[in-house]
DNA sequence: CCATAGATCTCGCTG
DNA sequence: CAGCGAGGTCTATGG
């Protein structure tokens, strides 16, 4: 059987089927699906409707044609393709590969926090020392303040703060009271879900409501 | 300025410029682009490179076109893409809305472990009770094994567990000790970060080595 | 509708 | 390379 390495780009619409082998395992029955493979490897097989495709490779990938058959695969992952009959083949003309401009994350919400609140309404002197993803063994907090000895660690969400965003301030505040340093907890967020905020108001911690 | 709402679907390659306007905001410089939309509203835009598009509606989006523009709306968020010339332009004919067969999930990783560790080394006689995805206001537990009044929490984690994966169990363990009951955790997963390991360890959790 | 957690998560960053 | 955490996360499921 021939054997073709294809590092090219396409966009190809077929009716096949597909099976996937890996760190999980799945088959797709046979449809007409739309096959989109970059220079970078990525193989993506797409249905008609949801975000994410049905299968796929991440980049890295090696695509190979065996007759009737694409098989792309990565480290211990497979991806087959059988393809059955082809409706279209494209491959794109210098197709570009630049990344967008992103503003409105939750970086961009702790600078403005810090500008606007955290100067205004809790620095008190001098002394004050003000520490950016600062790194503890249990993970790296968003904004942690040191106030003549007492720590105050902030944690962040652009969005509505749930259970698992209050198990991460309680981490760090644990962490600190571990060692024997006096310290608070505080959630910045726009809002914050019933459950959490009893599970934060439990854990002695308090939520800031702000936004980006 | 005449106005076309676009509900086919189809895959356009074209030389364009975008912007994104909604929960964050993003911009995204002229050049050659994949843009892909599907009969659910779902928008996807590609470069040459990495699994994610540069720029999407997820399912639910109204596309339509004024003149040289699409513009994408789904509640607050907008994308507007202005084509400046056109490669190609392809309709799938029939495009398949299947859905892929998994295994290999958490949920499967879960059962084997009932049916073969469980039950031979965990459980002792009829009083034991088995729930799967018990309830409490703290979240929901993967697998609680009730025994003579003691509580034995499960946490499954498919690959490598870090930090997160143990702060989850240890949410659950704390909130029966905090009802006064009598409760263990264990996580089982194949692998566990240093950090984690420590973590668990010394919130007297245990680690147990199993896998899908 | 909201809340919760998984995902073949992906992706970027830091050590 | 591992580890950690964000994401315009998305997606499924249950209340």
């Amino acid at each position: 059987m021939d054997t073709i390495h294809i590092e090219r780009s396409f966009i190809l619409s077929c009716n096949c089927s597909v099976t996937y082998d890996g760190r999980a395992k799945s088959t797709l029955i046979p449809g007409n699906y739309v096959i989109i493979h970059k220079s970078d490897g990525t193989l993506l097989i797409h249905g008609d409707s949801l975000f994410k495709p049905l299968n796929f490779q991440p980049p890295g990938a090696i695509m190979r044609k065996y007759g009737n058959k694409l098989i792309s695969t990565r480290k211990n992952e497979t991806i087959t393709i059988d393809i059955i009959s082809i409706s279209n083949y494209y491959e794109p003309i210098e197709w570009s590969d630049n990344k967008i401009k992103l503003t409105g994350s939750e970086s961009d919400m702790r600078s403005n926090f810090i500008s606007n609140i955290l100067y205004k309404h809790f620095t008190k002197g001098s002394q004050d020392e003000i520490f950016i993803e600062y790194k503890t063994p249990v993970g790296s907090i968003d904004l942690l303040l040191v106030q003549n000895q007492i720590y105050t660690v902030f944690e962040f969400k652009r969005k509505k703060a749930n259970l698992s965003g209050c198990t991460q301030l309680l981490r760090y505040v644990d962490y600190f009271k571990s060692v024997n340093i006096c310290c608070n907890g505080i959630l910045v967020s726009p809002s914050i879900t019933d459950n959490a905020l009893k599970y934060l108001i439990n854990s002695e911690c308090v939520h800031i409501v702000d936004q980006i």
